[in-house]
DNA sequence: TTCCATGCAAAGCTTTTGCATTACT
DNA sequence: AGTAATGCAAAAGCTTTGCATGGAA
């Protein structure tokens, strides 16, 4: 007999993209994987491609050229990646409501939502 | 006898970044497949990764899912990205100095490059 | 019963790699 | 002669899909 878990697995890729920011793919399989064995690749892709379409998550393209998920919280945030160390960390520029109302009445562009990865050295490997 | 274009295609693969912006790998061989019907994939991929270390060539993540490159020119850029054509568009915001000397003196991180990405409506697309 | 998430396996697609060949210096 | 780019084909890796099953309402 099969066991299949039933609508359960998206709750657990939630879970752990509430937990792991900027996880790959194989990162969830790999920490769900103790829990649930039995869990198969295809379903964190569905999951991901589902949640992705409902906007609840985001997929963006680390400079390693893996593409990393994590949940799309309440605020908008950026983000900071060290090409020394890897190291992601997430920060609120404070220009965005202006630049939007700017990119509204110059460009007549209406943003939705944004992409941003600042690619530099953290302060523990700058040099 | 197989004829090999020694060094050749690098340039060309350059030249075709230049005229069309925020292309995939398949847009590259298929707009060379016509003028050079021997080039073999393989050779796109091998010379878009070395340019990326090279830091000539940036590839992000566009909204679709597809992977794009372009030429990293002599000015920074920022994408705006119709989610309704498709359509990308290169901005300068004027921000990117104070930002990075903000970044600097408050976060401790200084910034090589970055990817920016609005993601919204055009406006011919705009409701 | 009906709907839908899932597992599994296969298929499909993308990217990389090994090797022989060729071009350039 | 030595170095490096290339084609080809195979391999490797990644993502999607078809189908049967089981859980939930």
């Amino acid at each position: 007999m099969i066991m299949v878990n039933h609508m359960r697995y998206r709750k657990e890729i939630i879970s752990i993209l509430g937990k792991k920011r900027h996880v790959r793919v194989e990162d969830i399989f790999y920490a769900l994987k103790n829990e649930h064995p039995l869990m198969s690749l295809a379903t964190i892709y569905r999951n991901l491609k589902s949640l992705e379409q409902k906007r609840e998550v985001n997929g963006f393209l680390h400079p390693d050229g893996a593409i990393r998920y994590e949940l799309r919280g309440t605020s908008a945030h950026q983000h900071l990646v060290c090409e020394a160390c890897g190291n992601i960390r997430e920060v609120q520029f404070g220009f965005l409501e202006e630049l939007s109302q700017n990119l509204k009445e110059r460009a007549g562009f209406s943003i939705h939502t944004h992409r941003v990865i600042m690619v530099g050295r953290c302060n523990q490997c700058m040099v």
